[in-house]
DNA sequence: AATCTTAACGACCGATCGGTCTTATTGTGT
DNA sequence: ACACAATAAGACCGATCGGTCGTTAAGATT
């Protein structure tokens, strides 16, 4: 790999990935056109296809590539809090401060994703599914651990749905009604279902 | 009124705008095409301009025919059942089989609107928005008529926002995970939420 | 019957879509 | 130096997009 062709070439893949997710998560991978997709990432809508034989390995590949930028910044920051009810809330608050940070201008990737195409069966779908799928394995494992601990009485499945949903509804009402609200609201909703449901809430913070 | 030509013609219109809120249901009001729009209501293209001066016309107007039609399906039926934290309850159920019986293909025509133009200004954006409140709106007064009634101890916004997040959350998860457990999961989730809010369990029902 | 109004149609327009093809540039191996 | 490989560019293609235009069919008015 220390061929300079293919470190070039590897440095505009990626370039376009970033542009793709970050124009996915406003406008969807269908409103991706490689036009302005081209346009964004400073290259030529004719040498996209050096490196995706068309746009759906793209999607494909950006749906991979959202992934890798979920886990770096929302799964492994909770890594760094004991597993447990403080984990379970780290990860709602690492998917917050995702949000709240804009680190994708659209906000999420995968909630517009997932609305995109719940109903366009294809290996799209497929695809955003099993990353959608490992995702809330992952939190569901976590409220499991805090069960196992003794720190939740709780259904790691139905919690999980909960966390989930209430994380991913800020991602609208952020945008279309009040901002600061939205994100005090999904903060103090999963704050005092974890309190409600913990033997012992002096693991979690006052506030 | 009696005019048969404006009959036909407002008969058309509906049909034109039934097809339409179903259409966008599943691919959104930008993914909405006038070709297929046209073909799905069994009219020519050109002949929908006789209706509406452009595309965004339309999309306004099916905002409209939307709210309709949720006011019909969700909000109605719960005015049958008296006020406070049943009729809480009774607004949450009666989405939820909105969304089950597939009165529209796609599960929800507003939710998909938010996540499509929340990112989009415009008079689309701002109707929707303007709906999206005055839904939130109603539920919200029905959980503080509960408050008033000692039948809740809640913020009424902060409920409002759980349950409309707990609900929304059920389109993309019964299209893209397991559908029979997304209801499950929505409708234990606010029931449980509202016994543990309320002074008076015996007002929900047992399981 | 003649006239006017309204809905609806088919043909067509420029723009943009995803995608192909040919060519130029850049770097590697001999 | 020369052949080869890989990335990227520009011109171009058929299909489809939102939208316009001229016309026809049906019903109302006189």
């Amino acid at each position: 790999m220390a061929d300079g062709r293919k470190v070039r070439g590897q440095r505009s893949r990626e370039a376009i990935l970033e542009s793709a997710v970050a124009l996915a998560s406003v406008d969807g991978l269908g409103g991706l056109t490689l036009g302005r997709l081209a346009e964004a990432a400073g290259v030529s809508k004719s040498g996209f296809f050096a490196h995706w034989r068309d746009k759906e390995q793209l999607q494909l590949e950006a749906v991979e590539w959202a992934r890798r930028q979920w886990v770096e910044h929302v799964v492994t920051p909770a890594l760094a809090v004991p597993k447990g009810v403080r984990r379970v809330l780290a990860l709602h608050e690492a998917r917050l401060a995702f949000y709240e940070e804009g680190v994708l201008p659209g906000g999420c990737f995968f909630f517009v994703a997932q609305v995109e195409f719940d109903d366009r069966p294809g290996p799209v779908k497929d695809r955003v599914a099993e990353a959608m799928n490992d995702w809330l394995g992952y939190l569901e494992k976590s409220v499991q651990e805090a069960v196992d601990r003794g720190e939740l009485r709780a259904d790691p499945a139905q919690l999980a749905y909960e966390i989930e949903a209430l994380g991913e509804a800020v991602v609208t009402h952020s945008r279309l009604r009040d901002r600061p609200q939205a994100f005090s609201h999904a903060r103090r909703a999963v704050l005092d279902r974890l309190r409600a449901l913990s033997p012992d809430p002096s693991l979690l913070p006052e506030d």
